[in-house]
DNA sequence: GTGGTCTAGACCACG
DNA sequence: GTGGTCTAGACCACC
């Protein structure tokens, strides 16, 4: 697999892309300060549009998780891990309480609903590659941002 | 409320209304025979344009929950309940599975992921509204299908 | 003057844009439920590429101002007009310090600043076309939006 | 705080350090004569790329604030206080009316906009630390220019 | 018809 | 070199 984007998914690569790197946050494989691969750089590697890279990271800056310097590159925001993470959590907690509302009023039983969640566990299959990393090799290996 | 369908979703709003369908019948408020709701009224009380509606009912008809009778109205088919379950479950735990590698992959425990399973299980909060129905009162009062 | 955008401003075309919508609905020329005008049709109008007013709206559902239906359109969120209205204010307060602060720094009076804002008062440059509206008949007169 | 620069601001770095310079020899801080601290210097005091202060220096010399000694440094003009006082207050004025015409095309009244300025004039924050001087130690204690 | 996404490629300001 | 903006035009899903 050369690359962790799928074209073919029916979600935007470039909300594929901002969620990679929210994860990568959240997982601590990038880090405050850390220097983004340049949006040429990962339209490359990702070959795909500069415009969509541009998109997303674009996106994770209103998000504040990143921000960007004209000319310099786009980093990694400080003191924003921790909301982040926390970020993730909700939002998988909360769809998490979602699916098993809707199977509990599919008249799903509770062992039934265990079984599963075990089974999904037992996989290791992630959606982002929590492996050290299948193509996005996000943080640039330069430096850290100047201040 | 007056409406369970929302319209501000980023899921499409015929795919609401096919889920809507697809699990009342799960679940036994829509019974083989039973005759939808018109187009035109469905689509009046769900505020929702009528080509809409008619996408959802076309669906459910290749899908074969459906059946169209002219001049009539659309009917629940027969014998496709047990179908329409185990449908609804596939999705289900797919939803689940998708989540729970997503948690994993977030860095949560099984038991952390167990407790919310089991938190989420006691509450009696229903995607569809489980109780008699918000507005999705889908049976037509009136008459069964003469087929 | 048949347009109100300004192509050669150095603020950038899809901001002046968003500054639009956001001072219409400020002073209630864009109404909640209002519909905007389809992302093609102000695009000709202002002689911009449909990306860019694309983009402004995009970033105003982001801000909370506006939202999208799909197939249906773009319309302006209800519960945000008095928001609207005190962001407004607020942008232009904290302006308003920050370059009084400026000019008492650098030595002037506040008698001679007075006559500034006052003389500034009696003018009826606006920047967004104040008047009954320019080119941007930004609410469209056919419908509001069903829900 | 450590810098009067403000990297995420969106306006440029050599333009706050070029405002800064010219605020400067307005308000005196900065005297004719006196040498700036070396461009290096400065941009490692501001963690900032030299390019940027340099680029900073040359637009200030064109502007005829500035001006260089070859292998001695760069230096403060003489005879231009007066003109760095009034283009100061000529875009002070500038953005004043800009902000004034915008409160009032946002339906301020001229009342309000008053005591706005009038309660902005009793504090004494100065923008750029009016105070003996934050980071931007703008003029070498060392020696004056021998011209 | 509507907006959403993406591509290809241009020009600009900044560092 | 960096990102920001804009154009032109394509294809898609939805209504």
């Amino acid at each position: 697999m050369l690359s962790s984007i799928d074209i073919h998914s029916s979600v935007a690569v470039y909300v594929q892309i901002e969620n990679h790197v929210q994860f990568a946050i959240a997982s601590g494989r990038l880090k405050p300060g850390d220097q983004l691969p340049s949006v040429r750089e990962l339209s490359e590697r990702l070959e795909v549009n500069p415009n969509t890279v541009a998109k997303a990271y674009r996106d994770l800056e209103v998000m504040g998780l990143l921000y960007t310097r004209r000319g310099m590159g786009v980093f990694v925001n400080k003191g924003i891990e921790v909301k982040c993470r926390e970020d993730c959590r909700k939002r998988i907690i909360g769809r998490l309480h979602e699916v098993v509302a809707e199977a509990k009023a599919a008249g799903m039983e509770a062992d039934e609903i265990g079984e599963i969640v075990a089974k999904s566990m037992s996989f290791d299959a992630s959606p982002y590659g929590a492996t050290p990393s299948s193509l996005l090799q996000l943080a640039r290996p330069r430096k850290k941002a100047a201040k």
